[in-house]
DNA sequence: AATGCAATTGCGAATTATTCTCATGTAATA
DNA sequence: TATTACATGAGAATAATTCGCAATTGCATT
């Protein structure tokens, strides 16, 4: 038995032939492990789980792969601090993250007060906010 | 006619000394760079000006140095998105960035309803807020 | 001022994460 | 199924940073 195609990744798929990108086997088992992804991996264990798909893949295609996803809106990179960029699908709606300093468990949260006031900080300084990045490295507050 | 040794140097020089920290001619050649420096200058660009002070700072010093400082707290490193790590001196109020797109300028800026707002989000999470980062990447706003 | 030694330095090699080169393979179209 | 422009694997190249080591040097103590 094979493990069905996820959704996710039937929907990137669709959304990379909209825009006329080749489909090729690794980009097939890149987006396959992407869309089973339930955390925020990096490329080099996105190439790791990829190769359970398929034995081909190398880590530069990995990394080719994910710029031709990110330039296309599919994926979403993050640049956490320390170590490499890790990935995560762009199908959620915004959201920022909460990194766990003892684990590097990423949590997300959203929140529409904090970002009203980014774009009207941005604005009283004479800028509008093309991107932004919040990040709070926390640790587990003690039971009380 | 010497330049005089900047007042902020001069103090994080103290800071050092209060906790038995060698001061070198090399170290003393980066404080002063540092103390001087208006803006977020790199690893790189800091050797750079640091040479103009003291021929003999190697680049591997400089990296030394700025961990050494980091870890005493006199100075913030940050990891804006490309490139490498910059840095500034600890001795202003937190602050977080905006970062112009076209320019690689960095503006400071200080939002205590955003302070809030994130413990207040951590906390319902069960976390402490360690560490935070805040970045808001953006371009001029068109002219009204 | 001279001494002693652990901390610090410069140099170049090593590491890490990522990108590039290029000869070969292949997805999409006709 | 033939064409061809685009994608791939392997490994070299790059960029930022760190490390190993032998030589130097702060600085506390004479």
């Amino acid at each position: 038995m094979e493990s069905p195609k996820s959704d996710r990744a039937k929907e990137m798929e669709a959304a990379l032939r909209r825009d006329g990108v080749r489909l090729t086997r690794q980009r097939a088992a890149l987006l396959e492990v992407l869309g089973d992804a339930e955390d925020h991996p990096d490329a080099n264990e996105l190439h790791r789980r990829a190769k359970g798909l398929d034995e081909t893949v190398s880590l530069a295609t990995v990394y080719r792969t994910l710029s031709v996803l990110e330039a296309q809106g599919v994926i979403h990179r993050h640049a956490f601090e320390g170590g490499g960029a890790r990935f995560e699908t762009a199908d959620s709606p915004h959201h920022d993250h909460i990194i766990d300093l003892d684990t590097e468990e990423v949590i997300e949260f959203r929140s529409e007060k904090i970002e009203r006031l980014q774009a009207e900080i941005a604005a009283e300084l004479g800028y509008d906010v093309v991107h932004h990045r919040l990040e709070l490295y926390c640790r587990k507050a003690p039971e009380k």
